[in-house]
DNA sequence: CATGAATGAGCATTCATTCAT
DNA sequence: GATGAATGAATGCTCATTCAT
């Protein structure tokens, strides 16, 4: 599924080849900008990487945000193709597809701007959806795994959400590779964590909905660091 | 352990009553600006909910990066009381400490600006020396737990450092409390993933000195999202 | 000569028409204010004069120095430019071809942002080669001049380029006209100087090596006496 | 006679003997930063060089201009010094007495902040006594050298303030050598364009009323180059 | 459609000056 | 008398955004 070439339901009367081309060349180059000096980066800068002239973004994103949601209805559309692919295998191998699920994210990352919990925010009624689509494959990957105690019953679609939004955002100062070790290190024992026979209890989990709500207009999130000098 | 103030041996000649208590007012308003919005966050925002003029900001610390260094030094003797505290009760109950210390931070969250990896970088040699201290009391927990058979072997100090780094960073668009419960969630899925018998084999974790090493020069971090529109 | 637009081979690719004529604005204005307040003068005061927005300065020079640097190449152009007339009359009449050179320096001197040594510094290669064409055409000139027995035997090119830099800077708190005449009285009595026959001895001179060798990196200059209160 | 503690007629009480070292380091620390950031230089720039606290110097001089002013009347003592030396020795030898007049001031250069026509203005009353003073005293020696005709006819004393003003500017980009030897060089061939049998006229000089009249508010002056970057 | 150009507004930083110790 | 500290006000520079080509 092409992510940022929604199907033609939308409203965008069919771009020209060479605009279409424009149009993906600086989702690709804010999508990394994003990723490294935060959603903040220079517009100019990110026209710049995309090797367009600043107009011609705004021509296609008439602001800021109109940038980060598509950007993040990329990442989501990305997130619920792997939902949807282990939802296909949870019969089977509920564990799994888990696995899978959170790995194939993982690996992502570097594509992935923020989304989920945390990534920057959209009302975009289409965000929306997709959280819930999400959701919902999600929550019947566990459905089936509960089913046969493959995890532990506390365990929900929310939780998986949760790591899926910390483990995909930078890790800033670490080269790659090792950044890779630890996030899957990370994931790992999460993933162990969900066994059953647990000996903790967890607080009561939020509903989707509890979720959701909230992230319509919301406040900012954090900033880069500015390793050596912000400017 | 008061983070902020160091010990006689600083080189600063110990401050005027008046203007220490900017400097403190001026580091607590960072911290939340910088959660609030990113370490890009406008200076003379910390300024002004400081209650002070940007100039006494700039009096006390020469440019950005000279405050973000000591906010995150803040963090780190915060982390570092925290580690060494489980250290003391490692021997009777490693696990408890453990799990005392993850969810310690957790609490602190919204004191905490990024400490850790991941946060903003210092090549500040205190800092360097204070994430040493930390990683070695927390495998002081860690030896101990080990010993016992409560964790599974191959754990180690770097994993709990990189979920600190993890589950610190703000979850905007998210209500504190609800953000709280998912984030508990989390730890506790994450403890319960330390258990020995474990299903599955975690990549080789880098020594700290690996990690380390890239705490200093480091490209930037990720950056605030912008809920409705920047600037 | 147009001097702040070379030729076609500048790489910039030909501006706008209105842009072309901004550029002009701005460096005329920068040409007065730089005389008027010293070039630590306001940008924004200079685009003011000149009619812009700052940001237009800045679209055009991308700081303070590209500005000077421009402003003083154009001074160097209009050096060379009478250097060059005056070679071409040197044949026949060197002392006139002197005199005139001298004088036209003095009547333009308001145009003329301290060219020559005393000048702010640029390292800028162009300006370097502008400085030694000037004084290849001086040296002309006075070459010519000592084959008839015109001038000393001892003066040199970079005796001609001192004075036109000692006369040209700015004589503040006097009328433009009694400056005027006052300049041109010591130009007179400078170049009455030149007779041969002379009664006393100079140092050696340097060459127009070892002065331009100085040109580059450079310590600052001279500064605006704040008439009443600078700022 | 010492130039900046003027006799007792002063109203200033006698200062201790502390508060009168700080006085004088801050004229010394105000002469070098003023002729090498201009007479816009950072007051606790100056303070710093002079080793004092910034608010010592504003104890001593209220203001920016009250500094300046101070320079400038001690630079114009200095020039008396010489002036007066000359007008002594003026019967015997004029010529030489005008030649170790104009060279003093070369080899003074330093420690003279633009005194005279060109330097920072003052409308204080002792200002406009001590050039009085050193017109006349300078008009001494000249009408000396005319009487036995070793000069030409129509040279005025304020031509040699000119010329004293010129050469007294800092030549910056250029080694102190030099810039002394180019100045020297320059002011030899002036001092040998005032031998008569002139072969040019120059145009009427003004009077010292006239010049004088003119340093009271006037506009500012130029300014410092920034060398590389100003700032 | 794409671009060069212009603009207004924001933010960082510096400095003169005053105040309290 | 001297100093550390605080402040307000400039100024430099950047960026989002709009307009004209």
């Amino acid at each position: 599924m092409t992510a940022s070439t929604p199907p033609g339901k939308s409203l965008r009367p069919r771009l020209r080849a060479d605009a279409a081309r424009n149009r993906a060349q600086v989702l690709a180059a804010a999508r990394t900008a994003f990723r490294e000096l935060g959603t903040a980066a220079p517009l100019d800068e990110i026209a710049r990487r995309a090797g367009v002239n600043i107009a011609t973004l705004y021509r296609r994103f008439p602001d800021r945000d109109a940038l980060i949601a598509q950007v993040v209805l990329d990442g989501f559309a990305v997130v619920l193709d792997a939902a949807r692919t282990a939802a296909q295998t949870a019969r089977t191998d509920p564990l799994g597809a888990l696995e899978t699920f959170m790995l194939s994210l993982v690996d992502n990352r570097e594509t992935l701007v923020l989304p989920l919990i945390g990534g920057p925010v959209t009302n975009d009624p289409q965000a929306r959806d997709l959280q819930r689509q999400i959701a919902a494959a999600l929550e019947e990957v566990l459905s089936a795994a509960r089913a046969r105690g493959a995890v532990r019953p506390d365990v929900a679609a929310v939780d998986l959400i949760t790591t899926a939004a910390l483990v995909c955002r930078p890790l800033p100062h670490l080269p790659q590779q090792q950044a890779a070790t630890l996030v899957t290190r990370h994931v790992g024992i999460f993933l162990d964590g969900l066994r059953p026979n647990t000996t903790r209890q967890l607080p009561t989990a939020p509903t989707h909905e509890e979720v959701a709500v909230h992230l319509a207009p919301g406040p900012p999130e954090e900033a880069p660091p500015s390793a050596a000098s912000d400017r």
